[in-house]
DNA sequence: CCTGTCAACTGGGATC
DNA sequence: GATCCCAGTTGACAGG
């Protein structure tokens, strides 16, 4: 997944990242923008920005797959470090500090999570299962836990169940 | 043209 | 009912 971040981003890093004058340049449209105004059927109201909606829904042309900008990877995956899981009040802010939505980040991060499985266990099962596990697994649990059980919800531990063989 | 990647989507299940 | 999750699929796009 390296280098795909080419993306054809008109616009610098600083602009994203200035998120003071964030509604000042609203004219420009960028790849990520175009995706934007998509909100996930199953929550409807999770952004909804009329605003920036300039399809009538009546001509909905095709589907358009947003290219985050290599900083905006940076970020996320950053966080995904930090934590598997977010909260919403920390996905509100990072959207905000990204200038995504907050569908989008919920939806990286899924994809992320969903992502980083599957290769552990092709990784599980290329090695043929040995005892020793890395690091990496019980720094995903430690942030699994500071998010799920403490801050968040305590159902998340129906979640964990099935990961605890490859985290312990 | 084929293939891989990845954001977006779908469907099913769970909690509050 | 709203919202979250995971697992899997779809569709756009880029590289070979």
């Amino acid at each position: 997944m390296s280098e795909r971040v080419k993306v054809q981003t008109s616009f610098l890093i600083e602009d994203i990242l200035s998120v003071k004058d964030a509604g000042a340049k609203e004219g420009e449209k960028s790849p990520v923008d175009g995706a934007n105004e998509k909100a996930l059927p199953g929550s409807p109201k999770d952004n909804q920005n009329p605003a920036t909606a300039p399809e009538t829904s009546a001509d909905k042309p095709k589907r358009t797959r947003a290219a985050f900008t290599h900083l905006q990877v940076l970020e996320l995956e950053k966080k995904f470090e930090q934590q598997k899981y977010l909260s919403p009040p920390e996905r509100a802010h990072l959207a905000g500090a990204l200038r995504l939505t907050e569908t989008q980040v919920k939806i990286w991060f899924q994809n992320r999570r969903y992502k980083t499985k599957r290769r552990q266990q092709a990784c599980h099962q290329a090695e043929g299962t040995r005892g020793t596990q890395g690091s990496e697994p019980s720094i995903f649990f430690d942030s699994f836990c500071r998010t799920a059980r403490v801050e968040y919800r305590p159902f998340w531990w129906h979640y964990a169940a099935p990961w605890r063989p490859l985290l312990w």
